[in-house]
DNA sequence: AACAAAACTGACTGAGCACTCAGTTGGTTT
DNA sequence: AAACCAACTGAGTGCTCAGTCAGTTTTGTT
C-alpha cells in the first residue's frame, strides 16, 4: 500500500470516529507514519483529504451494492425489498466507518459550500434508494408489492432502515434486535393484500 | 430575561447551528452581549454549557409532547399514531434547533464518557418512544391495530419519523413531501386486517 | 449610608491547530 | 556521473480557542 492510500485509509477511519474538526493531521501523521509535509502533498488541505475519504466512500457503498445485485436473483419484488434491506443492515455492521461518515454532519454542512461535495452524496443517496425504488416497482409488477407509489415508498423504507443503522451507532438502543421486526414492518406496508 | 438565560438560549442555537467545536465562546459572547467571563462565571466549562442545553431541550420537547397530549383525545389507537407523528413532524419544524442538537454527534459522543449525558438522551427518547407504544397499545385493545409487538413497533415508529425529519434537515431531500406518504405507510405497516 | 455578596468584565495565557517551506532522499534518464 | 524529479520530511509560523483572574459594577440587606 502507497503510503497516499494509507494516508486515505486512515482518514476514514479517524474522520468516522472522531468527526472533521476533532481529526487532528498531527494524529493522522503519527496513526500512518507518514510525516505531515507529506499528508498534505498529497492533499492540498484538510478539506480535499476529507472529500477524497468520501469519494472513496461512495465507490465502496456503490460497489458492494452491485456486487450483491449481480449474484442475486430474487424470487419477486417484495422478497428483494426484504433482502436488500437485510444487506443494508449487514453492510452497516461490517463497514461501520463508511456509514458513521454519512451520518455525521459534516459531510452535510460541507454540501452547502461545495457542490463536489454535494454530488458525492446525492450519488450516494441516489444509488441506495434506486435499488428500493427498483424493487418496489419490480414488486408492483410482479403483484408481490400493492398499489404504492414506487419513489416515494422507496426513499421512505430507505429512511427507515437507515435511520434503524443511526440508533445502532448511538448505541442508546439496539437496533440489532429489531431487524426481523423491520422486515416484518416493511412487508406488512407494502404487501399487495 | 437574566443574561444566563439569554446566554443559555443563545448556546442552544450556536450549537444546534455549528456542532460543539465550532462554536466558539468568543461569538456567544458576542452574540449575547455577554463578556466571555460572564459564560465562564454562569457555566463551569464548555461541556457544562452544553450539558445545560441538552436539559433544555429534553425538557422543552417532553413539555411540549405533554401539553400536546393533555388536550388531545383520540378517535383509537391507530389514529393516535397517526397524529402523533404528525405532531412530530410539526415540531420539528418549528423547533428545528431542538432536533437538530438530537441529531448531531456531540451528544452521543459526550453520552459516552459522560452518565448525565447519557441519562439526558436517554430520557428524551424514552419519553417519545413511550408516547408511540401507549398509541400502539391502545390500538391493540380497542382493535384498530392488529397483533404487533407494541414496544418494538414503537421504536420502529419513531425512528421512521425520526429519520425522515433527519433527511429532511439534510436538504437532500424534500422530506415535508414525503409526510402524507409516511402517514399512509404506517397505516398499512399498523392496521388490523 | 455602609457593607457584603453576587454578577460581570476583558485583557491575558498557554495549548493545539492547519498549513508552509527549505531541504533531503532515492530512483530514473541522459 | 550528472542532472532531474517526484516523494517525502519536520521544525517553524501564525492563528484560534477555552479558560483564568484581578478588578469593577450592581444588587440586596441592615
Amino acid at each position: 500500500m502507497s503510503k497516499k492510500e494509507s494516508i486515505l485509509k486512515a482518514a476514514t477511519w479517524l474522520f468516522a470516529k472522531k468527526g472533521f474538526k476533532d481529526t487532528s493531521m498531527a494524529e493522522l501523521s503519527k496513526i500512518t507514519g507518514a510525516a505531515e509535509g507529506t499528508i498534505f502533498y498529497h492533499f492540498k488541505n484538510k478539506e480535499t483529504l476529507f472529500l477524497a475519504v468520501l469519494e472513496t466512500v461512495k465507490l465502496g457503498i456503490i460497489n458492494d451494492f452491485d456486487r450483491y445485485m449481480a449474484k442475486k436473483n430474487f424470487k419477486n419484488g417484495l422478497k428483494m425489498v426484504e433482502e436488500v434491506v437485510s444487506f443494508y443492515l449487514y453492510l452497516a455492521g461490517h463497514s461501520p466507518d463508511l456509514f458513521m461518515l454519512l451520518h455525521r454532519h459534516d459531510a452535510y454542512e460541507l454540501a452547502e459550500a461545495n457542490p463536489v461535495c454535494r454530488e458525492y452524496l446525492e450519488d450516494t443517496y441516489n444509488g441506495l434508494v434506486n435499488i428500493f425504488e427498483k424493487a418496489v416497482n419490480l414488486g408492483r409488477k410482479d403483484g408481490s408489492i400493492g398499489p404504492v407509489p414506487a419513489r416515494k415508498t422507496a426513499l421512505i423504507l430507505f429512511t427507515l432502515t437507515d435511520g434503524l443503522v443511526r440508533f445502532n451507532s448511538y448505541n442508546l438502543y439496539n437496533a440489532g434486535a429489531l431487524s426481523s421486526e423491520l422486515i416484518a414492518c416493511c412487508r406488512r406496508m407494502l404487501v399487495n393484500v
